[in-house]
DNA sequence: CCGCAGCGTGACAACGGTGTCATGCGTTGT
DNA sequence: ACAACGCATGACACCGTTGTCACGCTGCGG
């Protein structure tokens, strides 16, 4: 009645049920767990003293006594669990995880190594069965330890590194080839890769499309490097740097979310975003609706989370095929700011 | 070595350890738990075994002895965690938790009654400490048990219905009508309401915030309404039927996030978006460089987040006030499109 | 020199369930 | 009629850990 009314009763234990049903705790362990060979009768009076008291089978030690030792739980962890490419994934995870009635517990490593290690052993702690990672570490090898005792690792969106494990990622140098040379197809000569931090390995693997296909392109290409940018205002602010030199770039390839909206804030913030061609990694909710929309190479998030989990799930039934790469593709959509020809000009 | 190496070793317990340090397990217990009272020398054995073996205690296993039965684990109930709005809450929700060494399993209702239930199932199942919940459900009454039973509730973004709870909730109803009243005061005559789901309690709020603030305006006012939108299509399929109209309203409040994106598509997609006025409900990433700026009245979900999970460590440490509403402000933000006057007629 | 407090240590039971196995009963086959 | 079997049921140990308690040892005061 009052708040205080807190922990009143405490929770009936599966002995409370057997006592007020008159049967021993076995026969209530085989009617909640549908075990069969429990005459109707005993099965009614266990129901209905389950329902009386409020019942719920207390998962935790069912799975320490059960052999299989299943919590059926899984880890997921994200750099952030607020950035729409992760949340996307999230959901996607938790769809999969769902059909096996397991229960996802995510969290966000900051791309913060220290903050990965230990989320890494709060989930191993709570013996999660199987776990997803987006790492950010130099060194995963730790992680093979986990594997030896049982416990299943996929890979998502950044490789392993020191160690062999199924991974579903983004060809990230192929998309950021394709997405540079798109602006060289537009006749650009000065470009500019506005990128993530270079601890993250699909940073640098789309930093390095990046260089590759303007060497590629020749000569005649000059690129612009910034690099590290921690989060839309830092994007902003250098792309407004960049803006101000006496020969800016004319066109920008912006290689990740929160990027590509600092970039953008800065191009429409100095009403030049129509001059300044942009490519940007990931898609945004609202890019078609921008003036001009915005050119970006769309990454699958839902695909990458729901291939990772299937694949988890695989190898918590026991698949024990050899470890692969998935890649999922990217795909580039064309929606106007990509395409803004390079100015004439010598 | 080959990856059917899986389950190779079993994971090590407080045994294996206990009998390589050549100790007793309680001994062990008292290391890792720092309890003192440990002899530097027993302390390093111990501690090199615990390495030697790579232990990681059996969290489950301690809470279920341990007489508080803390499982340092609570649930989120969201509608989605890929909701921009949801996955702010869940990252604010994370933070506080994480402070509290406590993980989250973050769980999306998608805002079905039964899947909802079947979640505060797998929650309670697991034993958590607490729960935070995003409910659609329309009595919350079967709630009350859980509660009873020493797990703490708190109620997120929408209100708790049939028992009595901690909340924090955005006024949905004032917010709503300082966004209608804005248009209004644009001179606006002909209004529509484009709404989200009526089952869920904060789309009601909204619209009944709309309806006082259009009464209020008087006769010369008119209203339309679109319900029960439950996707970015729809919404977008809504606002060009009503763009059609041979009297077409001049203004729309738009009361969701995603109802938003689907109101602007079609706005956009006319080329409209300079004529019709619109405010929407919920902030959205890119509102500022759309053409014109989508004004919005911004809710504050990291700010509910983290007061709700505040709440909840608090009555997990023993807080025993009574039950609470929060409430978190709502801010007007201008940016162009609320702005747009009425266009001048007869 | 003895008693007692305090510390370090480990044996044991218990947390809430489930696996294993034994038991008692009714049924069936010969 | 009796063995053999299958089914329903419960006693008991056990999963991995920690609370409780008892024990032995050291050091100190009387």
């Amino acid at each position: 009645m009052s708040p205080a009314t807190q922990a009143s009763r405490s929770r009936a234990t599966i002995r409370d049920v057997a006592a007020l049903a008159g049967v021993g705790t076995k026969t209530v362990s085989r009617v909640i767990n549908d075990e069969g060979n429990v005459s109707p009768a005993m099965r009614e009076r266990v129901r209905s003293a389950v329902v009386a008291l409020n019942f719920q089978p207390h998962q935790g030690a069912g799975a320490l006594r059960r052999g299989d030792q299943k919590t059926r739980t899984v880890g997921l962890l994200l750099d952030a669990v607020d950035n729409p490419f992760s949340a996307t994934i999230n959901r996607a995870v938790e769809a999969v995880a769902s059909r096996h009635g397991t229960a996802v517990f995510a969290a966000s490593s900051e791309d913060d190594p220290e903050r990965e290690r230990t989320l890494v052993d709060v989930f191993t702690r709570r013996r999660v069965d199987g776990l997803l990672l987006t790492m950010i570490g130099q060194d995963h090898g730790y992680l093979q330890a986990e594997r030896e005792q049982g416990t299943p690792l996929v890979f998502l969106d950044r490789p392993p590194v020191g160690l062999l494990a199924d991974a579903v990622l983004t060809d990230n140098h192929a998309a950021a080839v394709t997405a540079t040379r798109h602006l060289v197809a537009a006749g650009h000569r000065r470009i500019a890769h506005i990128g993530d931090e270079r601890r993250i390995a699909t940073a640098r693997e789309r930093r390095r499309g990046f260089v590759d296909a303007v060497a590629e392109a020749g000569p005649g290409v000059l690129a612009t490097h910034v690099d590290d940018l921690r989060s839309e205002a830092e994007a902003e602010a250098a792309v407004r740097r960049l803006l101000d030199l006496a020969e800016p770039p004319t066109a920008l390839f912006t290689a990740q979310n929160l990027v590509t909206i600092g970039a953008l804030r800065a191009l429409h913030g100095t009403g030049r975003q129509h001059e300044v061609a942009l490519v940007g990694f990931d898609d945004l909710p609202l890019a078609g609706l921008l003036q001009p929309g915005v050119t970006v190479m769309a990454q699958d998030p839902a695909r990458i989370g729901t291939l990772a989990a299937e694949r988890l799930f695989d190898r918590l039934a026991g698949s024990t095929g050899p470890e692969e790469t998935l890649v999922v593709p990217a795909t580039l959509v064309v929606r106007g700011s990509g395409e803004i020809p390079a100015p004439p000009g010598r």
